[in-house]
RNA sequence: GGGCGCUUAGCUCAGCUGGCUAGAGCACUGCCCUUACAUGGCAGGUGUCACAGGUUCGAAUCCUGUAGCGCUCACCA
């Protein structure tokens, strides 16, 4: 065996490159259908092309990692998909900011030119993204990333959305939605975020017709009054029975409107409102209603047949060019003014004719782009929706629940039983009613939005007098789908959906006939939730080359994702997947992953420039260091903040910034950092930009005081880690490097010494313990299991305790190479680096295998098998043993700590017989990890001048030529406080055992226990009291 | 306003169905550069488990309420 030497510490950039190569060219994370195994699958939440990952991302894709590589190890046929997404709204505004910077608009190029600058945008990120996944060691099936815009993806799009067109799932209808007029799109209620805003009440006076009075109106958004179509009031009201029949002539515009009575007007509270409505409090009891402008009156205006007139154009601005003719002259001042000019204007007109009467200051929360940040505009305007509400789609969701996680009864959804129902579980369980309550208040999904980046609606449309219009089916015949609609003209609205199929041969056809293909794209979500079943090739994998994928691995085995996710992705994946594959599930479970903040419990964000760049973290500490932190901080109940340092550019040390705070109160670090270490070179107090401070422009980097990056100490420990790891190997490797199997196929070795058969029970345990832990998605147990395991056990006892022996012991040498190789394995999934590069000189030993302890061998440690110790190994004897002697040792250590004896200077114990059952049962452990150089019995020879003494599980030890010299009255202080400690336990104890209610109820075990504690205490206490007589003498 | 969480050591967090003297990492203190590791070793201090009630022989753990924080859904009269 030649001798095997590694660098003194292990460092990340000099291996990773070379790992990540050798797991290329073996191919090892490709999965095929015909592969053999179980099929385990799992789809990438497919990031945004709009930017790089971040370190959520991080920890998501390390968690899905983790899952896949422990399959993949157990033998499972496991395939991780990875890919990207279009991100339609997000990412065609990036790409518009970044025009508007150079002063131009989407307008002014051809929408074929726009979508080749966004496809531009596109390619470098998707590269950028895929290259960061491959850098943090995420095993994906590289051969198969798919992006949601490729043919294969399309052709799912399209195929969906025509077999839900032609099932009558897709409509098209003219309601409010919500208008972001920075984007000029409509977007999905789950796009709003609602934002607290301090506005105003205004209450307006609207005369009456008949010069008889006015009513008062009261509204947070007077600019709409242009649009007002009629005045409510509550039948219930005092007023309304003298207004029945009276009309009111709307100011400025001169429009006369109705008064109409509706039990949606919230009365005043001094009429009879309820005041814990807090409408009640601010309102008139009269409602302007703008049918054209809320979502509430376009009801109202339903129910009493009122127009709708929208008097804005789609930047939000008024407008007289979009429904609304009847401008007056004092009305057409308005017109051209943004909403919030408007507004101002508005109030001022009323003011100036009296009609105002009074403003309130109202805080309130407005719904605002989640992209552009701006007031949502509710607009009128004709949209595709998808009838999510139809039991088709919503039930089947709820029907997919597992019944243990639905609240309340399941037998009250309709629908027949089908494959996949009560098949969906969550983790953590809570979730489950986070996706119940969505899909019972579900609403309808507008899925189209108008935009030029994305899926184009595969709808043609004409309009035709009714008298000439096309027979009903004369499409449909030819494989198309079609709907008509008759519009408020009387006029026939024709629609036809084309599979792509007819792309080439109908959509011709109806072109030259005047028909126009939809100019809108779908939702991003729309090509989302046919994820899980579009990469696979649905509808039709022959043609991709796909043959058998869908049924392989789809279902997959989860979905990791963040908890808004649950309603924007996975709803809507399990309604499609569900709907177009008779039942099935797109994933079995779905795991929600904690949210990380940062140090003031902030979300990370590029506004605040708080977040940390996985791709620093891993040049400055190792893909494995992020991988290890973000496993253990993966707990199940909390979000986890991690304080955010700042890397000094200077000396390459990291520090906690200065913080500022905001004016909308956020906590972020100061602008300009100054370097607060001296390393002796004159950096002490130079200046720096922090990420903020470039963020927000209120800094700029020059040479002299250069950008500073973000990172985070709280990583430290998972580069120290791999480090420990490293050099625990590199010291196995070196006392196995004479290891000299007796032949080519030894027997298997049954050891016998007490650490041996402590670590492999250990190992046992570790393992076990783990893979219970995987199987409820608790990843912080599982790095601690495998830090307390690596650290602890293996490094601070097991290798220490074997020190003196393993060179010349092969069983030992067996049992270390066997535990070392499973370490290896089971700390693969989530430091697979390190591993990788251990993997080859562990591998490369020969030793016999140690019985119950299988390990087949395996080129890569990324294709190795998962250990599954025998349970024989789980040896709770030697485990009680060992514990001993742990005890012991550090009863010792802890007096030698106490009189800071030098490490190497070895002692002489004196103990009783029990005690010496337990140095003897540790087989040597004991005497080399205390550090003893003989051990006497007690009494045997009179007890050496120089001997203290301490309490051990109830009886009293000596130790001795520790010092030169004994300081008594430290050693008389040490025992007392003993003392102190020991009463103040034994009284503990005593309450409980002398409690009646305690002695009868409590488990017999629990009180044996308790009273074994007693005797061990008072017997410490005894000890320490004699010894402190014994100090007495000696004054 | 509805729902879901959270509040445990200076910091970041574990503590499952109530029962060892409440833990880990970081930070801190002392000693040690002992031939795997100073990105290290050994030892050590640190907590009215947010607050108030209740259930129980026994509560960090279960129940109720209060306060603070976070997320989420709804609401733009």
């Amino acid at each position: 065996m030649s001798e095997i030497t590694l660098a003194k510490s292990y460092s990340p950039s000099e291996h990773e490159p070379s790992v990540l190569a050798r797991w290329s060219s073996a191919n090892c994370f490709h999965a095929s259908p015909t592969d053999s195994g179980e099929p385990y699958s799992i789809f990438i939440p497919p990031p945004n092309v709009t930017a790089a990952l971040h370190l959520g991302h991080a920890l998501n894709n390390t968690l899905q990692d983790v899952l896949i590589r422990v399959a993949r190890m157990r033998g499972m046929n496991a395939m991780w998909m990875p890919g990207t997404d279009h991100a339609g709204i997000a990412t065609q505004s990036v790409v518009e900011k970044r025009l508007a910077a150079q002063g131009k608009r989407r307008t002014d190029f051809s929408r074929e030119e726009f979508v080749a600058k966004v496809q531009e945008w596109k390619d470098e990120y998707e590269s950028t993204i895929l290259a960061q996944l491959k850098e943090m060691g995420a095993s994906c099936d590289e051969k198969r990333t798919r992006f949601t815009m490729d043919p294969v993806c399309t052709a799912a799009v399209r195929e969906a959305f025509f077999l839900l067109f032609q099932d009558g799932l897709i409509e098209r209808g003219k309601r409010i939605v919500n208008w972001d007029p920075v984007s000029q799109t409509a977007i999905a209620d789950d796009e709003v975020e609602m934002e607290e805003v301090d506005g105003f009440f205004y209450y307006l006076r609207y005369p009456l017709e008949d010069g008889s009075g006015h009513v008062t109106v009261a509204t947070t958004r007077p600019e709409t009054m242009l649009g007002d179509t009629a005045v409510g009031v509550n039948p219930r009201d005092p007023r309304a029975a003298g207004l029945r029949g009276k009309r009111v002539r709307l100011p400025i515009v001169d429009r006369i409107i109705p008064i109409v009575e509706d039990d949606y007007v919230v009365m005043p509270v001094a009429l009879g409102g309820d005041p814990a409505d807090g409408k009640s409090l601010f309102a008139s009891g009269f409602l302007k209603v703008t049918p054209a402008h809320d979502p509430n009156d376009w009801e109202l205006g339903r129910r009493h047949g009122l127009p709708a007139i929208n008097v804005m154009a789609p930047d939000a601005s008024m407008s007289d060019r979009h429904g609304w003719t009847d401008v007056s002259p004092a009305a057409q001042a308005f017109v051209g003014l943004s909403r919030e000019a408007a507004r101002i204007a508005i109030v001022e007109w009323f003011k100036k004719a009296g009609l105002l009467e009074s403003v309130k200051p109202y805080r309130h929360s407005v719904g605002h782009g989640s992209r552009s940040h701006v007031p949502i505009e509710p607009y009128l305007s004709d949209q595709w929706y998808v009838r999510v509400t139809d039991a088709r789609l919503s039930t089947s969701a709820l029907r997919a629940m597992d019944p243990a996680q639905f609240d309340g009864s399941r037998s009250g959804l309709a629908g027949e039983a089908r494959d996949g129902d009560g098949g969906l579980k969550f983790f953590p369980t809570r979730y489950a009613k986070t996706f119940q309550h969505w899909h019972e208040g579900i609403r309808d999904w507008c899925i189209s939005r108008q935009l030029w980046w994305g899926h184009r609606i595969p709808v043609w449309s004409k309009s035709f007098d009714a008298a000439t219009a096309p027979a009903a089916g004369t499409w449909s015949a030819q494989g198309a789908a079609e709907m008509r609609r008759t519009l408020p003209d009387g006029q026939l609205e024709l629609f036809v959906c084309l599979p792509e199929s007819l792309d080439a041969t109908l959509a011709p056809a109806l072109a030259a006939i005047g028909f126009v293909q939809d100019a809108d794209v779908l939702d991003t979500w729309f090509s989302s939730a046919l994820w899980p079943m579009s990469t696979l090739g649905w509808p039709n994998s022959g043609r991709f080359e796909m043959d058998g994928m869908l049924d392989t691995f789809n279902p997959s085995a989860v979905l990791s994702t963040a908890r808004e996710i649950i309603t924007l992705w996975v709803s809507r994946m399990v309604m499609f997947n569900r709907y177009f594959l008779n039942g099935r599930l797109p994933f079995r479970h779905v795991f929600i992953h904690c949210i990380v903040q940062d140090g003031f419990g902030q979300k990370m964000s590029k506004s605040l420039a708080n977040g940390v760049d996985p791709r620093d973290i891993i040049a400055t500490h190792g893909a494995d260091a992020m991988r290890f932190v973000l496993t253990q901080m993966s707990t199940a109940t909390q979000d986890v903040r991690l304080p955010v340092d700042v890397l000094c550019p200077f000396t390459q040390e990291s520090f906690a910034p200065k913080t500022i705070t905001t004016d909308v109160g956020h906590v972020v670090a100061a602008p300009v950092q100054s370097c607060p270490t001296d390393l002796g070179r004159g950096d002490l107090g130079r200046k720096m930009v922090s990420a903020y401070g470039y963020a927000s422009g209120s800094a700029v980097p020059t040479a002299d005081m250069p950008l500073a990056r973000n990172t985070s100490s709280r990583f430290d420990a998972g580069r120290n880690f791999a480090t420990k790891l490293w050099n625990a190997s590199r010291f196995a490797l070196a006392q196995l490097g004479t290891a000299t199997p007796s032949s080519d196929s030894p027997p298997a070795v049954v050891p016998v010494a007490l650490a041996d058969r402590w670590i492999l029970a250990r190992f046992a345990r570790a393992v076990d313990g783990i893979n219970g832990s995987l199987a409820e998605y608790q990843f912080n147990p599982v790095a601690d299991a495998l830090y307390d395991f690596v650290w602890r056990d293996f490094c601070d006892w097991y290798l220490e305790a074997i020190k003196p022996t393993v060179k010349n012991d092969p069983v030992q040498q067996a049992v270390l190479r066997g535990v070392l190789d499973g370490i290896l394995r089971i700390m693969h999934p989530v430091m697979p680096f390190v591993t990788e590069v251990l993997w080859t000189p562990v591998s490369a030993i020969a030793t016999a295998p140690v019985r119950g302890l299988e390990l087949p061998t395996s080129p890569l440690a990324a294709t190795s098998r998962w250990p599954t110790p025998d349970a024989s190994l789980n040896d709770a004897r030697a485990i009680e043993s060992f514990e001993r002697v742990q005890s012991l040792v550090i009863a010792i250590r802890n007096v030698r700590g106490e009189r800071q004896v030098n490490d190497r200077r070895k002692i002489v114990l004196h103990a009783p017989k029990e005690v010496l059952a337990i140095v003897a049962e540790g087989g040597g452990a004991v005497e080399t990890l205390a550090g003893i150089d003989r051990v006497e019995a007690i009494g045997a020879s009179p007890r050496p001048a120089d001997a203290v003494a301490f309490p051990f599980m109830g009886s009293e030890l000596c130790a001795s030529a520790l010092v030169d010299a004994v300081d008594v009255g430290a050693e008389r202080k040490r025992l007392e406080q003993t003392i102190v400690d020991r009463v103040r336990v034994i009284g503990g104890f005593e309450g409980k055992l002398s409690n009646a209610g305690y002695l009868a109820k409590a488990r017999p075990e629990v009180i044996e226990q308790t009273r074994q504690m007693l005797g061990e205490a008072q017997a410490d206490l005894v000890a320490a009291r004699r010894a402190l007589d014994v100090l007495s003498t000696m004054v």
